[in-house]
DNA sequence: TTCCTACTTGGCTAAATTGCCATTTATGCA
DNA sequence: TGCATAAATGGCAATTTAGCCAAGTAGGAA
């Protein structure tokens, strides 16, 4: 593969790590301060291994940081203009 | 499924089909305007019946929206924002 | 009509993704 | 030490996705 096609590969990475439901309700959550790996998990109803899955695949992404202070893990987005390009999605949607 | 949480379904799904390297090329050839399938095709080393089904996934999702004029299918983005956040994510991948 | 080009759809296999349960690691507290 | 909580990882089954080939549709030209 070369550098072209490689740097189009990481780009749909973060596109696909924002594909789905769970994950991009975290990173909207994340949007507006980080959050503990349990705060985020009360946020849906899914097992808790599933949740540590979501938030590697958007860690390994790049879309967020992980901060291991005591027991807890917090999360941070590192994509802060995400938000921006939702509510572009948002309005594009509505018109349909 | 409530409406808030098909809401964030819809939005997710645009992320889906924007996280695949080949259709994330199709988008950015078509940030510069409309492109028959027949051009796309160009871009990439695949059977056109894979392309076909690329733009079918583009197409469902919102992203872009179809035109046929005479025998050919004119492809264009109904999401102009794309450039700018892949712009974005390109600073984000950069500063890692 | 017949043929050609442009594109889509049916059907299939291989690979990737999602989710759970069980287990493990790490930290803090008694 | 022993125990509880927070989170990650191993392993597995069910579902989804990506790709190809073959076949189908539709428009334009001969």
């Amino acid at each position: 593969m070369n550098d072209k096609q490689e740097h189009i590969a990481k780009r749909a990475e973060v596109f696909k790590a924002l594909g789905h439901p769970t994950r991009l309700l975290f990173v909207m959550a994340l949007a507006e301060g980080e959050r503990c790996v349990c705060e985020l998990q009360k946020l849906v109803d899914i097992d808790p291994s599933t949740v540590s899955r979501h938030l590697g695949a958007l860690k390994h992404a790049g879309v967020v940081r992980d901060d291991k202070r005591g027991q807890q893990v917090f999360y941070s987005l590192r994509l802060p203009c995400v938000a921006g390009f939702v509510g572009c999605i948002d309005r594009a949607l509505e018109e349909r």
